[in-house]
DNA sequence: CTTGACTCTGGACCTGGGTCCAAGGTTTAC
DNA sequence: GTAAACCTTGGACCCAGGTCCAGAGTCAAG
């Protein structure tokens, strides 16, 4: 059995993080030992990494609550599908809006010289001024 | 002169952020009226809807508040250049970022059938095992 | 036996960007 | 003259996802 701080090692998390992750309800409450202490076995690294996987694939604790749920449920596995694509679609949405800003800002920096005077700068003159809707992020 | 609704309408602001604002140091504090009403002229509706074009564009509030300071002193006009492309190196990483979680998310979507047994279910393997790392992500 | 490393708890605090509230004062419309 | 709509302030609260702390208990090594 490990103790918290062998957890935290092991799945590469920090120790207060795992308490925070049980008390959102992410992480079983452990066995504890006669002094208190919370005591993991390994299907608890195991359960912890999963955390820390979804994490980085963009879901957020809620998201993670809900996927170990259904993943706990054997058999309907149509809901751990629809919340991966509802995420992937979330994902997308992000990545069009930053593509947008990304096009906006770019075509700022190139038209600016980097030098001479405020009142030539392209990208304080698109701050300051109206910009015609169809012109905007194009 | 305006007050603060009036200057709220015309950036299409909410009130509460107009002063929220002033205090992070995005306004200058206006006139006041005898009764202590703030009193906005018009190119306080310009500054405040630069300050939105820019929010807009992905610069922080932080950022704004460093714009502004660089537009007003004149002359000098690199450093707004510089920010911005900051900025824009800050959102394209951001892109990249989403762009390696999208394709790992859409590989295993894709993958998955939707029904059947959760042991089949190749999200809930990717999340339940560890990945060569030459192959996450990517 | 002491020292140092570890763990426990509850609760405060952090970031960024607001949002809401109460209790009061002001102005406008009818 | 009075009601509605506006404005003032300080401060609390929201979201997510932690992070830190004090004060106390536990455990292993030397």
């Amino acid at each position: 059995m490990l103790r918290i701080g062998q957890l935290a090692d092991q799945a590469q998390v920090p120790i207060d993080t795992v308490r925070y992750y049980e008390r959102a309800g992410l992480l079983q409450p452990p066995d504890r030992s006669a002094a208190g202490y919370r005591l993991y076995d390994g299907a608890s690294v195991h359960r912890l990494r999963f955390v820390r996987r979804a994490k980085r694939l963009g879901f957020s604790l809620d998201d993670i609550a809900e996927l170990l749920r259904l993943s706990d449920r054997r058999g309907d596995i149509s809901g751990v599908r629809a919340t991966a694509q509802a995420k992937l679609s979330e994902i997308e949405a992000r990545i069009v809006e930053l593509s947008r800003i990304r096009d906006g800002l770019s075509r700022l920096v190139d038209a600016c010289p980097g030098h001479g005077d405020a009142a030539d700068c392209p990208i304080l003159g698109a701050l300051n001024h109206d910009v015609p809707e169809q012109d905007r992020y194009s």
